[in-house]
DNA sequence: GACCTGCTGCGGGATG
């Protein structure tokens, strides 16, 4: 490390530049060396934006350790991950360094003995890393020791930012911040580190609401470097009735793609993203059957999040060592965090559910200099003819993954939705606050969480007093005869068992356990039977027994069977990919990374919608129903649907749409009520919502006055703005309508 | 027609 490279070197601490000379490190990285003036003096938040890998948390530590270790008294710096996995990690990386300076490093989350932990609170000094829901359990039971234990606070280091903004989970982070800063009475330098973001601003405002003009920026500067794709295409043949008599006929393409990707993959490391866990279960189950079946070890592994902490470690563990080649099949498990190791390239079954997703996975290739990255993409459409649905027709599965392949490679990726109010987390910080402080006035909790620059700032306080009412009457707090609120009956036991200190809601699941051996999990929504044969970790298995009370399913070894199915929410498909979609299909651009059966897949989707007319025309008669093509993203389609359900239609979005039943009207009554919708000044989330049921998607909506409840389900999945906006730009508006059949 | 994450305190009994 010579002097007049780096400034940012003489920084730091001279015991931690020794270190780094010991380590044989030539320089510091952009990140680090922009981050490290900005992070030293612990006066400010930083946000420092990286690629994978690119050194982001000596980025923060470095300096971080310098003003501890220089500092008069010992000091305290909180690292906060949202995994298990990457404290580990990162306590390894950590630890030789800090022995070093004398600094103790404590990892705390569900698997550290409760020895250590009292180890920390007996010292509360050097580096604690920990998970929001660790943290959440200190402040709800050690309530009265927050202040001492947190009295040398001197940095919140928060990991993989971008994983928490848009979420409950990031709410959560974000209250638990704001209350110890509220406790000892101070603002604690808040470094956010993150993969690369679209809108840093966004970040910006997520890390120190409020203030987020005054936090200092660090991008990493060190770009891409080459992206090979190729994009395939599969057609699946038409299903004639009465070849299926004998159950369920197995589609074929999945087993096309399989020997292609076995004859691609074999004797590198690469990852296969197949979007679901069933389909890593038949990938899995496809391919290592062909290593069977040629005679050469298994080179295939599955991860998910329903396979046990045992499996999972065991597909790490292929992807980590070096003496044989490993492929991982699995779902985003591998796309955040844990050190796999760099891969040769990823494959992409079907569409990704985001543009971000894709970029995320792709992060995971060609990180060696000079090395690409190699993205191989599958489409797979149903044979045409016969009952064809307009999605089949628009190919609009290929469409959507070249869309987001092109959006890709201009940089463009969604932005996080931070839209959401997270009503449901404000319900757990009021009675976990009740739990820290012994009790609290409404005043003070209002106070705490929905002031300005809090966490919780849009909720204005008639809500917050409607809130705190109804949990009332849900016994979920009481108010004493000096009117300090406490848990209620319902309150004291929610609060009082672990479940409590998570911010997110996670399905009930049964155990699968095969000869006394746990395989893993499966959600409980699912409907099996005794007998029934089911694919899981790659191999077929037959369900033996249920054992309800326990929760477990006793399964044995079988031949053949059809794959379990998963329980699943819906994605959310950006405005911006539905654009694209439909500029590629009103173009003539020919994306050289599809092979040719892509290209046949582009050229029939363009012709199909040239046939429809459907530059001009937006609305589709298809008999019972009418298809408003809006081309927008799926939060705006739901709320033009919500408009229409207003007045008296059953409308529902529907891909690049919004779908509606005629019933008694006509095509024109549609077209009518929605332009008559558009003229209409926007209505509050609570009347739009007023007919609809089911809103329930976070831990405590169960909990909300009705009128919250759709406040908080609208702020996070519709877009009225654009709904609107779409309506009011329609050609004519009553005069000229594209109609097509 | 999706996916992922996380989790305490206490008491009882055994062991050094």
């Amino acid at each position: 490390m010579s002097a007049t490279a780096s400034s940012s070197f003489h920084l730091l601490d001279e015991r931690i530049q020794r270190f780094i000379w010991a380590e044989g490190w030539d320089s510091l990285r952009d990140a680090q060396e922009a981050a490290i003036p900005l992070i030293v003096k612990g006066d400010r938040d930083v946000i420092v934006a990286a690629a994978t890998a690119a050194g982001k948390t000596e980025a923060a530590f470095l300096p971080a350790l310098t003003h501890l270790v220089q500092a008069d008294a010992p000091g305290l710096a909180v690292y906060i991950s949202p995994l298990k996995a990457l404290i580990n990690d990162q306590f390894g990386r950590l630890d030789r360094l800090c022995e070093q300076l004398e600094v103790p490093v404590w990892p705390w989350h569900g698997d550290i003995s409760a020895s250590s932990k009292s180890r920390f609170l007996s010292q509360r000094r050097g580096v604690l890393l920990i998970t929001p829901e660790s943290l959440e359990a200190m402040l709800c039971n050690r309530g009265t020791a927050i202040g001492s234990t947190f009295e040398r606070l001197s940095y919140l280091v928060v990991d993989e930012l971008h994983a928490f903004i848009g979420t409950e989970r990031g709410k959560q982070l974000q209250s638990l911040m704001h209350r110890i800063e509220r406790v000892i009475g101070r603002r604690v330098p808040r470094i956010g580190l993150s993969a690369t973001l679209g809108d840093m601003g966004l970040a910006a405002a997520f890390l120190r609401p409020g203030h987020g003009a005054a936090v200092a920026l660090v991008e990493s500067k060190s770009s891409g470097g080459e992206l090979r794709i190729l994009v395939k295409g599969y057609e699946e043949p038409r299903v004639v009735r009465g070849e299926q008599e004998d159950g369920e006929s197995e589609p074929i393409t999945p087993a096309q793609i399989a020997g292609h990707l076995f004859k691609g993959l074999r004797g590198s490391n690469n990852l296969v993203f197949p979007n679901s866990r069933r389909e890593v279960e038949r990938y899995t189950h496809l391919l290592t059957r062909m290593c069977d079946a040629q005679q050469v070890p298994n080179e295939f592994w599955p991860h998910h999040g329903s396979l046990s902490k045992e499996i999972r470690a065991e597909t790490e563990a292929a992807l980590k060592q070096k003496e044989r080649p490993a492929t991982a099949i699995c779902t985003n498990t591998l796309e955040l965090g844990i050190d796999i190791g760099a891969v040769k390239s990823v494959a992409q079954i079907g569409p990704p559910p985001t543009v971000a997703s894709l970029r995320q996975r792709l992060g995971r290739s060609g990180r060696r200099k000079g090395e690409p990255a190699v993205l191989r993409g599958y489409c797979v459409e149903d044979a045409l003819g016969g009952q064809a649905s307009i999605a089949d027709e628009l190919r609009l599965g290929s469409v959507q993954m070249a869309a987001m392949i092109s959006l890709l490679l201009e940089g463009w990726f969604e932005p996080p939705s931070v839209k959401g109010a997270h009503l449901s987390t404000l319900v757990q910080q009021v009675l976990s606050f009740i739990a820290q402080n012994g009790g609290a006035t409404i005043g003070q909790l209002h106070g705490l969480l929905c002031a300005p620059a809090t966490p919780f700032s849009v909720v204005a306080k008639d809500e917050f007093v409607e809130l705190i009412r109804h949990l009332g009457q849900k016994e979920l707090l009481v108010q004493d005869s000096s009117g300090v609120l406490l848990h209620g009956r319902v309150g004291e036991k929610l609060v009082n068992h672990y479940r409590f200190y998570a911010a997110f809601a996670s399905d009930e699941e049964f155990r699968i356990v095969a000869g006394g051996k746990s395989l893993g999990t499966l959600p409980v929504s699912q409907v099996l039977t005794i007998g029934q044969r089911i694919l899981f970790a790659g191999r077929t298995w037959k369900v033996e027994d249920i054992d309800e009370e326990q929760k477990t399913i006793h399964v044995s070894r079988a031949v053949g069977g059809a794959p379990p199915l998963f329980s699943g929410g819906a994605g959310r498909t950006h405005t911006r990919v539905r654009q694209r979609m439909r500029q590629l299909l009103e173009g003539d651009e020919q994306p050289a990374y599809l092979d040719e059966v892509a290209r046949r897949f582009l050229a029939e989707g363009r012709a199909n919608y040239r046939t429809r007319s459907l530059s001009d025309a937006y609305v589709l008669d298809q008999g019972r129903e009418v298809l408003l093509l809006t081309w927008l993203g799926d939060a705006a389609n739901e709320a033009i649907a919500c408009l229409l359900r207003r007045r008296g239609f059953v409308a529902v979005p529907a891909g690049p749409g919004v779908e509606v039943l005629k019933g008694q009207a006509t095509l024109e009554d549609v077209v009518d009520v929605l332009f008559d919708a558009g003229l209409d000044e926007a209505p509050p989330l609570d009347v739009l919502l007023a007919d609809t049921r089911n809103l329930q998607r976070e831990k405590w909506d169960w909990v909300l006055p009705d009128r919250l409840l759709r406040k908080a389900y609208g702020s996070q999945h519709l877009d009225l703005e654009e709904a609107l906006g779409w309506i009011r730009s329609l050609p004519g508006n009553g005069g000229f309508v594209g109609v097509s059949s």
